[in-house]
DNA sequence: CATCGTGATGAAATCGATTTCATACCATCT
DNA sequence: AGATGGTATGAAATCGATTTCATCACGATG
């Protein structure tokens, strides 16, 4: 019975439809060699126009779309190359990944993409898969990564750059911006206004370096000014709005004399912020200010409008894309890309009842 | 034995990295063929114990990783889904290619991303391009596509779910919600309220029908109370807040009797909305009523909180990856999947000053 | 005791395009 | 005329894993 059974023609219309054109058939339909028709696709200059013509004609009559695992498997080029992000679900994120993908895209380069949620363990995993998968480069989030990663990268010999952060001293490529100073910036805004009392909730800093950089920031130029940042007046919190609340709440009702200010590692805990202080009956900025991080879309219609480091994040993508694409096209790169980010004075805060010794007018 | 290998020692760093471990090369080292370690990869229990910790020895020695396009082409399964969404630049589409991205990645399946921006023959360009690297199926966004994507699939062969609709009667699966119906919820709830003049800021609806089928849906419900909607009383607008004011003030400033509601497109245009009513000492929802759709994370915290319908991105993500590896597993699998909407009442949407005949005590 | 079935393994074919190398042709130059 | 070079094309090797088919050993069965 093997002996008879039909080659593909009785199997599974599966099968059928599996047993897709191949070069050849578009190359026995135009009379000439497999090469030539690959040549055509890849190299259309070195075959002749009337060959050409003929041959493309017969991919279009056939339908003819290229096989790519056989083209990355023979080339060593997979066209592919693969974003690692803690979340989609955050909008600056989400922003980094489409600049990227589209900047790539334009360039005949696909986007894989994976996620980990903050999990270093799970980015591993993601990153093996990536290379596994045949991803040319690597766009990743921050410096901190678990070493395996990095030996991977360096064992394949793939191209990566982190994103969301701008280091020159860094031993690998980054593209973004000085968290440290940039949070640096907003403590200093806070102190010209003249506060003295500052807390800061923090995102977690377990595991991340953007985090853990904005809070060294801030407390290096509190510093600078003589002021002290202890434990008690931090707060960790997931970003998320309750998160932002509750940790709020914990701050203004903790002994310590009432903070006039509160630095939010972004705008979502600020809302949350925000919204308690509201509950409790304080005035933003009047009794306390409030600020963010990320200049999120509905920073500008909160009320009151909050003042925010605004994170150019579609030109970080970009400044990504624009790295991987030189290193892979054998360019000369900048190892280190840096976006700007700028100050946005809203109205959430201003200068406190009895404003510090460091008060200034212009600020 | 360093002798023999000579060849890749000497070469370039790159071309050291590129010359990764192949299957061979761990088969040489466990004593075994090429074949028993492709089956410990892939079949373990077909291979004896000692043989497997053996050959799991040997892969770990030598950090081998698969080469997934020889894996791809030999096997036909590229284990990769492509996602081909307008944009990442929306928090519900993030949301939802997010779940279904975590969800087919515990499959052990990879996702290739794609946006057009809602061009749709950009959508059909990357639609190929998805094709062409193998994608094993595809998620699409709507109904609304270049039929030319209709018969690439079918070539192809490839199974398929169009999300953010839900359509028992469509010949093509769906995962998503009746966004007629779902529109049309909200028309009902402004007219149980008592209004009678209803205005309708609505989504573009050139080659979106998503747009265009709330638009029927209010237009249809409205019908049903013997309301129309005329041209006059509809402006379309792109997704952005200036959008939403600008249509805004050009509904309030036409001749006709002013508007008691606004049936916004979606949660942004009604932010725009709301924006430019407040500008114009307008009360919300006192003098007039602003209303949204998708239960964005800030329509909670407007000032005054917006009515909206919730839309189950998450959800809708899931269900997307659910089908799609039912199908790719074989399995039997509901044809059409529906997540639940639900109108969300908050405080922007109130009776009119004048309530109308259908005013409802219960809404 | 011959036979059969079963499970573990190996040898070799295979997936479909790219790429190297060879060839044929024609034009140009000495 | 002969040497040279460039261009268009074809034949065949190749990428690295999977898969089919064959083989072998071993225990069970009639």
């Amino acid at each position: 019975m093997q002996a008879f059974r039909l080659p593909t023609e009785t199997k599974y219309r599966f099968q059928d439809a599996a047993s897709r054109v191949r070069i050849t058939d578009v190359a026995r339909l135009a009379g000439c060699a497999p090469a030539t028709v690959s040549r055509t696709v890849n190299n259309p200059d070195k075959v002749s126009p009337e060959m050409r013509s003929r041959i493309e004609r017969a991919m279009h009559e056939l339908g003819y779309v290229r096989n790519h695992a056989a083209r990355a498997l023979r080339s060593q080029r997979s066209h592919m190359v693969g974003v690692l992000i803690p979340t989609l679900d955050y909008a600056l994120y989400a922003r980094l990944v489409s600049a990227a993908s589209t900047q790539l895209s334009a360039a005949g380069i696909s986007t894989l993409i994976a996620t980990f949620d903050y999990d270093l363990d799970a980015e591993l995993r993601e990153a093996r898969l990536l290379l596994e998968r045949g991803a040319e480069a690597l766009m990743l989030v921050g410096e901190c990564h678990r070493q395996e990663i990095y030996d991977l990268l360096h064992q394949f010999g793939v191209p990566f750059v982190n994103t969301y952060t701008f280091d020159p001293e860094s031993a690998y490529p980054t593209a973004g911006f000085d968290n440290s100073a940039s949070a640096a910036i907003m403590a200093r805004h806070l102190v010209h206004l003249g506060h003295s009392d500052i807390c800061v909730i923090s995102g977690i800093t377990e595991d991340n370096d953007r985090t853990t950089k904005r809070l060294e920031g801030i407390r290096a130029e509190l510093a600078r000014h003589d002021m002290s940042l202890p434990a008690s007046r931090v707060i960790e919190s997931p970003y998320s709005i309750s998160g932002g609340k509750k940790a709020c709440a914990l701050l203004l009702s903790r002994d310590a004399p009432q903070p006039t200010a509160i630095v939010c590692g972004n705008d979502v805990l600020a809302l949350g912020a925000l919204i308690e202080c509201t509950a409790r009956g304080l005035e933003v900025p009047g009794d306390i200010s409030v600020v963010g991080f990320d200049n999120l879309e509905f920073a500008t219609h909160l009320n009151p409008p909050l003042t925010t480091i605004d994170v150019p994040a579609r030109d970080m993508g970009i400044a990504a894309a624009e790295f991987i694409l030189g290193k892979l096209g054998g360019d000369e790169v900048a190892k280190h890309n840096s976006v700007e980010v700028r100050l946005i004075l809203r109205s959430s805060s201003a200068p406190p009842r009895n404003p510090g010794p460091h008060a200034n007018s212009n600020s």
